[in-house]
DNA sequence: GACGAATGGATAGCGGCACTCTCCGCTATC
DNA sequence: GATAGCGGAGAGTGCCGCTATCCATTCGTC
């Protein structure tokens, strides 16, 4: 309970209808803001300025729904301070033309091309110099994986929330796929063995 | 480089040679080793508590290389606190069984389940209590990968490293393949846009 | 209408964690 | 022989997500 005072003098939750000085009134909506809160930091690991930052776009009426959803895939994109290896800059860039549109994306230098480099340069870092062979395959499965996101978003209906059920997807869908990917590895492994010594 | 001094105390990086009472010897290795923990911890986020438990499973030179790859496992597969939903237990129940051996996986309550079961009780909790039908098509797109990444590995030789590789290859990559899935968004929402309006 | 419990609001404090600072004794170097 | 720098150990710092305390008010109920 401290902790939802906390929230909203962190302006995480929406103050309630005062119905006296000393008495607020909380209705189902505030609650499933605080849900969402909680989501956003225990799965989606976001910190409580990130969380804020989120919820000031999710809650804008004005501006355009593109332009929402670009601010708030920023946002929960934050890659961290690792410096950049100029090599893994190029393997992203070689990676990004060769998927270049008019199907691919040309997306220029946003955080979700700075946490791919992030990353890539670290796998450089620790003798894993050829990590990025294996982007090919990775966007071959995650196309898969982005087509039923996309489903899941247009069958969830157009509503109104639809950035919030963009977030949820891709925070909670992140975690979703960490776990199913160990999952099938063990499939495949398994898989692999059997035709192996068979 | 006092935070090095650090690394030492805290056991994450081996002492250097003594060539003298106060002075030490640090080859490449240690460099490398240096590397690969601010790898674990800026890319995959792990604490120092979590790297230290996983290096000091990555140098034991006795025991299986099984139980040793189970063991980082669920060393890096650590769920957030969230408390469990019955019915997304029951979800993911239903998700093993249906892809259980001999082919699928038949893991009981691992690390693994229970991240899984936390991130659909938090898709519930915000009012996504269908969240747990996208998981076939998660675990389509994410067997292409895993074979990738058992290629990765197998490629890589086996030799001593094979358990550094994968705790490299999972963590590292969970960070490439959150970017991944971003950019995966952005071209497949655009095909679906060139081919709806066409 | 009096009284104890509870509420809203604000301020200060706590605990964990990843560092960082400082001090000490020593020794390689000039 | 002065001094700069190292290794080692303990205490201190800053941030962040809470948590505890305090006060005035007011709701419940008797």
């Amino acid at each position: 309970m401290p902790t939802i005072k906390y929230y909203l003098r962190e302006g995480l939750l929406p103050a309630g209808v005062l119905t006296s000085p000393n008495q607020a009134h909380y209705d189902d909506e505030h609650l499933r803001r605080l849900r969402l809160v909680r989501a956003l930091m225990e799965v989606g690991g976001l910190s409580i300025a990130t969380v804020r930052e989120v919820l000031t776009v999710v809650d804008t009426r004005d501006e355009s729904l593109h332009h929402k959803l670009g601010t708030v895939q920023e946002a929960i994109s934050q890659p961290g301070s690792v410096e950049l290896d100029p090599l893994a800059v190029k393997d992203v860039q070689a990676f990004c033309d060769r998927h270049a549109a008019p199907d691919g994306f040309d997306i220029g230098s946003s955080n979700v091309t700075q946490m791919l480099a992030a990353a890539l340069s670290a796998a450089r870092s620790v003798g894993h110099a050829h990590f990025q062979e294996i982007l090919d395959p990775y966007l071959e499965g995650m196309r898969i994986i982005a087509k039923a996101d996309l489903d899941y978003i247009a069958h969830r209906g157009a509503r109104d929330d639809v950035i919030e059920a963009m977030v949820i997807g891709t925070l909670i869908g992140d975690a979703v796929l960490k776990a199913v990917r160990r999952l099938a590895h063990a499939q495949v492994s398994r898989e692999v063995l059997a035709d192996g010594p068979g």
